[in-house]
DNA sequence: CTGAAAGCGCTTACAG
DNA sequence: CTGAAAGCGCTTACAG
């Protein structure tokens, strides 16, 4: 690979000309860019990153920390993955993925040795054991999820409790009384999983408000397991008119439980659910859903991060940031005579 | 961030003996070795990653290039992904996830800026416009799929065929001698996808050695068109006694599809299929199946490539490697009788 | 409008 | 067993 003094020589200047030629930080007279910019074109010139970074103390790379849990339905971690890449792409940065078991010990290696400008924490949980990590090293940070405690630390998140609200309403609007709840499994509960008591408490809360009973109950996280505890739990609840959904394995197998017991939506049984629009399309259902909007947060998570790395100041104090979630009619809501 | 120079004067010697302490390039006395490993430890001190990436020309990092497809069934690539990253961690590498539409182009930067090392090209097509760019970069690449010109190329990849003859095999051992085999989508093809017809055509070729009719179809990539096809092509065949599928969208309906038709697997229908371990457990899948091993494939693309990282020489002229399939039994398959 | 020089933080021959 | 120095390839004050 030619250097930058590669590019000087041929083309006459000095190094720093080239440089500046560059990156724009100084006139130049249009003759030399001509020339530097043939220069080059001719020698294929790219800066050396490593160089640059080194120089620079910026490398244009962020951190990207996955966690993969064996007992998780997988779809849902990509669709943070790929509107995060994206996002930093259009801003010039290039993505650091991690996947260390040791997650902690990852963010410490990846920002002390300075491989990194930022980094995004996915998968959060209430008492994330990489916060603290995460707060002794120089870089900034933002988190996708929400954690018990965000002092220091930039995070956002879906605004679970305002999504678990529009969808009681929603059922209330159309009269209904009594519904079922599924939340994600219990083990994501004990992994510190923030969203399912996000979620459950302001439904089952607004559900008194508005007299409506709320049965909530924990799904499962994968086949077979999953259809049989949605069988479980409709036939413990006859009486109830709707089912609302919290959790991506159970939603992906309604269609097939519901088509078993002969049920048809929103004849006998209306459904909402909460998802992404991309899982939706994956699985082509046909529920009304509180979108997730995971390709949001995973692009809002990149801006916010890199206004923090280019402009500390201006970025103002820490804050947790909420989306709020927009209700997608599908019209899997039956009305229901008073 | 403490730097080399620091650690060297609060230890009271010169920076390339901190620096050889560190890389056990040369003996240290072991009073000098404590003094320093105590001070870095009080320090905390890492060092700085582009510095070193510039001394020595290596970065330490991998480079990982996906491709999403909008048409694709999400959940294959994230096989992938994770065994590649662990392997590379057990090296010592880092990876860098890169997402670009443009792939050719950022192979280009991320290799003449020289981010990484060396780089593993996922989703390779028949005639990936990627390869010119891989070939043109300094570091040495790891293709896992097959293209059409391997010239100057690592690639590995199933073996597709091995996998078509061992399933035709199976079900002649059977007594099976109608049979349906349903590819992945017709999409796949035309965007190069060669394992489509690296499967398909030994299966009918070992089909008609066997005495097998083989009636092959394309399938698709999402519900509920996927039900739907499967619905049409057993419908054409009410003869055909197993069904072989190639295509995760289609297997992971399956279930639902059979269960609707009324069909007992194996007593009405047999059925064999391929995907890889991770996957029949994702959706709880219960046939018989050849493994396609996405964890190997990762795991050997990453050591492939990290041996001709560090001993050009000696890895020898670029191969191509085929990863030998093993048939899982679960049972899918019925004995018919003579 | 441009150049010479210092510096970023490491590693590694060269010397002793 | 250890140190002084050069060098990796950039950027950016400092000077003119």
């Amino acid at each position: 690979m030619p250097t930058i003094g590669d590019v000087a020589r041929r083309a006459g200047v000095s190094r720093s000309t080239v440089s500046y030629a560059l990156s724009g930080k100084r006139t130049i007279s249009r003759e030399t860019r001509d020339r530097i910019d043939r220069v080059i074109a001719e020698l294929g010139f790219t800066p050396n990153a490593g160089a640059r970074a080194l120089a620079t103390s910026q490398t244009m790379v962020l951190g990207l920390l996955l966690q993969f849990h064996a007992d998780e339905f997988a779809p849902a971690m990509l669709q943070y993955v790929l509107p995060v890449s994206e996002a930093a792409r259009r801003l010039g940065y290039d993505i650091l993925m991690v996947t260390d078991a040791n997650g902690a010990g990852a963010i410490r290696r990846i920002g002390d040795s300075e491989m990194v400008d930022g980094i995004v924490l996915l998968d959060v949980t209430h008492d994330d054991p990489r916060l603290d990590s995460l707060r002794s090293v120089r870089q900034p940070a933002v988190l996708i999820g929400l954690p018990g405690d965000t002092r220091d630390l930039d995070a956002i998140d879906l605004d679970f409790s305002a999504a678990a609200r529009q969808i009681v309403e929603h059922l209330a609007a159309n009269g209904h009384r009594e519904v079922v709840l599924i939340s994600p499994p219990h083990h994501v509960v004990e992994r510190g999983g923030s969203y399912v008591w996000r979620f459950r408490d302001p439904a089952v809360e607004r559900g008194r408000e508005l007299g409506i009973r709320v049965h909530a109950y924990y799904g499962e996280s994968r086949p077979p397991a999953v259809q049989t505890s949605v069988h479980r739990i409709l036939d413990a609840h006859p009486s109830a008119t709707a089912l609302v959904v919290h959790n991506d394995a159970t939603i992906a197998a309604l269609p097939a439980v519901l088509r078993d017991r002969g049920i048809v939506v929103p004849r006998d049984l209306s459904v909402v659910s909460l998802y992404s629009r991309d899982f939706a399309e994956e699985f082509s259902l046909p529920y009304t859903a509180v979108e997730s909007a995971a390709d949001t947060l995973g692009r809002r998570a990149v801006d916010l991060l890199v206004h923090r790395i280019l402009d500390p100041a201006k970025a103002g104090p820490h804050a947790v940031q909420f989306v709020e979630p927009v209700l997608r009619d599908r019209g899997s809501v039956r009305t229901l005579q008073g």
